[in-house]
DNA sequence: CTGTTAGCGCATTCAG
DNA sequence: CTGAATGCGCTAACAG
């Protein structure tokens, strides 16, 4: 900005009224300051800026598990929307589910000082936040919760979810269902878990423990696929299975593709093709778009000012019956 | 930092020192100076920080059609991994496949000082970047080259891509070969039209232009599906279909889920379940790690100071070949 | 081992 | 309408 101003034979403080168009210069003036910025290809330094004026970065921290994950880019996605509306970029970045990574970038975004952070935890403390919270930074736990910590909290109703998935399978007739998890640390697995068993027993079933399988991993390795082809055998007495999240629920497909006729199945979270599948697989399906959006809003919210105390939502989910292949089938996602 | 060394009774330059580990330091001061960043919750600001030294935001800028796409987000991972390899993280956004919002995100990425931008071009020209590039912010294009700039690029090989699809059709007999494509302003498009028809050439197939359908735009919208549906219906005749990007191929198949018999058909890219359809779904697809990490590699070796003449990678794309059901398919990605 | 000074690029005073 | 001085939070270059 010294050099336009040099070149352009001006103060610099002209050339930052003519840049930020803050107040009335003269038009001639006006002129040559833009003839430098295009000559020199200036282009004003945010951070810079930032510094100064303390107003923001204009960024949104994003700390998912694989951002890779179709479950996660479309909350990636609501959660950009979102935040194009208050003029805010995504800084998003995948955990690896490491908890100490996801503490890491935390962190590293907080001293980067986005306007927020959206948080779908793989840890299970997030003390390490109270200092920054309180400093300011808003922080919002999407799909699970935050472990001792006061902050706004976007989840979805996964034990209601679980009990749904249970009831619809009752409803066709299933009497032996089994249950493939996510590892027992992740408070969505637990949730489900719980909606799985009340599910059960609101049907009259009872509940089986040689049925449930949990810790399965399922982030696309072999040795991920050979444990939920494991826990499918292991559970092979039962006529239906209730799978707790999207890796999973595709594993299991993947699996099952070998075999003659499929267990009816229920999977955690819609995928795209779902329905095209044959026979289509139901899912029970938070709504992502809902999700992303109420956290990013939350944390627009707080960067305004607006003072509240930590808001929990507990969006609801949604059975996507697919089982009667009969009439056409509404699109996936 | 002010606070925090008037809290531990030093000088600013000591708690310096002491956060940057930077020169040693009387181990008592050190313990008191930590103390006092406890205290106060001090974290140091990055972007003071990068003013100062001028080291580099530690950032890529990603600009995409839209990141909720899998083709995109998978795409994302990559470059977020050989990023991190680098120290960096990134700076994400959809471009909505519009040239102007593409515009706005890069010049405020470049304004934001990102080390370097990955950019899947929807647009048609680039000369706007070219005093960024002149300036030092290195640019590498993807999947689609820039227009009217030198700048690195990464592409995969759509002609070859396309003339393998028709060849791998010819061989399983079809002669009547459709191909439905998105804009013809799109760079892929062209190049794919360009080797179905050398593909049909030399497989001595006619090229007939009635079977040929461009322009479909399917990012999801009803109306979208509708013109897909309407281009299957005029190009009825055909037996075999190649589709030209992930989004007409999931279009492609719903509307033909509800018909009987479905024409053979190659998709553009892989997608997950391609494999579990039933029949299965033939692809030619891009490595998209291979294209994700050599674009990133690019970049983080201009900003290490590297300089060469401006790259042009071309990638091969492989036929992932699912039309024989009979052995079990390796699994989609 | 520690402190002082200056300045990164910009915007905010306050004077012309 | 325009400009000079001051400081955002931090670090580099020097002193002590």
């Amino acid at each position: 900005m010294t050099d336009v101003a040099r070149a352009a034979g001006v103060s610099i403080k002209t050339v930052s009224r003519v840049v930020n168009a803050e107040a009335p210069v003269h038009p001639g003036t006006a002129a040559k300051v833009h003839a430098a910025i295009e000559r020199l290809g200036f282009r004003r330094n945010a951070g810079a800026r930032n510094l100064r004026t303390g107003s923001g970065t204009g960024t949104l921290g994003l700390i998912v598990e694989d951002i890779g994950n179709p479950f996660y880019s479309e909350l990636h996605r609501a959660i950009e929307r979102a935040a194009a509306t208050g003029g805010r970029h995504v800084l998003a970045a995948s955990s690896e589910g490491d908890e100490e990574r996801e503490r890491d970038l935390a962190l590293e975004f907080c001293a980067r000082r986005v306007d927020g952070l959206v948080i779908i935890a793989c840890g299970e403390r997030h003390d390490y936040l109270a200092a920054e919270l309180k400093a300011g930074t808003p922080v919002v736990f999407v799909d699970r919760p935050c472990g001792e910590l006061d902050a706004d909290t976007v989840l979805a109703d996964d034990e209601g979810g679980a009990a749904m998935a249970v009831a619809h399978l009752a409803r066709l007739g299933h009497r032996e269902i089994g249950f493939l998890g996510d590892a027992p640390e992740i408070h969505t697995t637990r949730q489900r878990l719980l909606g799985f068993r009340r599910g059960c027993e609101e049907a009259g079933i009872d509940y089986d423990e040689r049925l449930v399988r949990l810790g399965l991993r399922a982030r696309g390795t072999e040795t991920d696929l050979a444990d939920v082809s494991a826990a499918l055998r292991d559970t092979g007495a039962a006529t239906a299975i209730v799978t707790g999240n999207n890796r999973i629920t595709v594993a299991a497909l993947r699996t099952l593709a070998a075999g003659g006729r499929r267990p009816e199945l229920v999977g955690f979270d819609d995928f795209e093709l779902a329905d095209l599948l044959d026979p289509p697989v139901s899912v029970v399906a938070s709504d992502l778009t809902a999700l992303g959006t109420t956290a990013a809003q939350l944390l627009l919210a707080r960067t305004r000012g607006d003072r509240f105390p930590p808001k929990k939502v507990v969006l609801p989910m949604r059975l996507i019956d697919r089982s009667h292949p009969l009439p056409r089938e509404e699109s996936a996602p």
